[in-house]
DNA sequence: TTGTGACTCATAGTCCGTA
DNA sequence: TTACGGACTATGAGTCACA
């Protein structure tokens, strides 16, 4: 359902921030956005235009396609 | 820029609609939406959400990455 | 077959406070 | 440090008539 895509990019959210060793706060100041978006946006009671993933790639410096992996595909 | 961005899906999303030989109106058909809203994504006129590129992704049979794959990078 | 402007309504995204 | 809530404004979703 399209409600997963949502959850699916909260969790990449997460999981590349923490990777990058920075908080919600910090994430939010190098988007020029506000701290309370990503804290929505990471528990997936949000969706993201196309550009506010590609704010979140350069602050968080990977690709946007990252933000689509999904978790645990059996086959590879 | 971030306009680069709305631009570069809009242009994935025309490349995999003709790849697919179907109209912006097949398309729109597929995924419930009016065929203008196509007309305007694929000019990069509108800035969709994630939701709206997991309905392309289905309604074109690819993978949500493929829409944030850039034209000719130089070094592959 | 596709583009465009004008439109309504939903929601993206902000800012305040509180826990 | 993060979550949550209400109230707010900006903008995207989605449609239509016409070119």
């Amino acid at each position: 359902m399209s409600e997963d895509v949502r959850i699916m990019v909260g969790e990449n959210v997460r999981r590349l921030r923490l990777a990058a060793g920075i908080s919600q706060a910090k994430l939010a100041e190098r988007m020029g956005v506000d701290r309370a978006y990503i804290s929505g946006l990471e528990k997936g009671e949000r969706n993201p235009t196309v550009v506010t993933v590609w704010h979140l790639s350069k602050a968080l410096g990977v690709k946007m396609r990252t933000f689509f992996e999904e978790k645990d595909k059996k086959g590879r």
